[in-house]
DNA sequence: GGTTGACGCCTAGCGACGCTAGGTATAGGC
DNA sequence: GCCTATACCTAGCGTCGCTAGGCGTCAACC
C-alpha cells in the first residue's frame, strides 16, 4: 500500500468509522485496520493530525474521557460531518468508477 | 472530483492509456477525459510532469514525432512500465476494495 | 523492582505530487 | 487581426500522509 494512494481519502474513511460510533484516536486506528482487513495500519502520525483537521473544520467534535487511569479524547461526527461522509462516499463511486473505466 | 483523490493513482492511469497505445501528452489527456467519462479533465500542469516523472523512472520512454507542423513528444511503455502497470492494476484492487470495507 | 509491551496522546518537519499560473509556438476559422 | 484548438514546458504553492521523536498509564513477566 503506497502512501499516496491514500491521500484524499482518508477524511471519508475516519469520517465512517467515527459515524458508526463514537470512538478516540486508538479505537479509529484500530478499526480502519480491523475493517480493511489490515489494508490500512495507519500510524498515529497520520490519525491524529486527521482527527484535528476535522475538528477544526467542524465535522468532528471532541471530548475527554477517562478509562481505567488512561485519559482518552472521545470523537463524535457533527451533523455536518455526516452531511461530508455522505459527499464523500458519492464521491468515493463516481472515483472509482472513473479510475476503473480508465485502468480497465 | 478533489484533487487530492488523485494522489498516488495518476501513474496507473497514464500507464494504463500510453500501454493500450503510444500517445503524446495532448492525446493523454483527452483519452483520460474519455475514458472516465469526464470525470479525469487534468490540466496540463498535471499530466505534463507526471510524463516526465515516469519517464525519469524508465518507466515510459519518448521521442519526438511531427504533424501537421506540430511537434509532439509520443510516449510509449517500457518493459518495466508494464510491470508496473500490473502492480499498479493489483494495488489498485487491494485499496478500493479497502475502502469499500470501511466506507460501507 | 525493572523491563517490556499495549494503550493513549501529541507535533515539528519532510517529501511527494497535483495544481495554478504563467510562458512559448503553430494551424485554422471568422 | 484575433480567437480557439492543438501542443509543449515549468517555478512555485498548498496539502497531507509519514517519520521520528516526545510524554504518560497500566498489566504482565522475570
Amino acid at each position: 500500500m503506497h502512501a499516496e494512494e491514500l491521500k484524499g481519502h482518508l477524511d471519508g474513511l475516519i469520517l465512517a468509522v467515527v459515524a458508526a460510533e463514537p470512538a478516540h484516536g486508538y479505537a479509529v486506528i484500530e478499526e480502519l485496520k480491523r475493517r480493511s482487513g489490515g489494508a490500512f495500519a495507519l500510524p498515529e502520525g497520520t490519525v491524529y493530525p486527521a482527527l484535528h483537521r476535522l475538528e477544526a473544520a467542524g465535522l468532528l467534535s471532541s471530548s475527554w474521557a477517562s478509562a481505567g487511569g488512561r485519559r482518552r479524547r472521545v470523537y463524535r461526527v457533527t451533523a455536518g460531518g455526516r452531511r461530508r461522509l455522505g459527499e464523500r462516499r458519492r464521491e468515493w463511486r463516481l472515483f472509482s468508477r472513473a479510475v476503473e473505466q480508465v485502468l480497465a
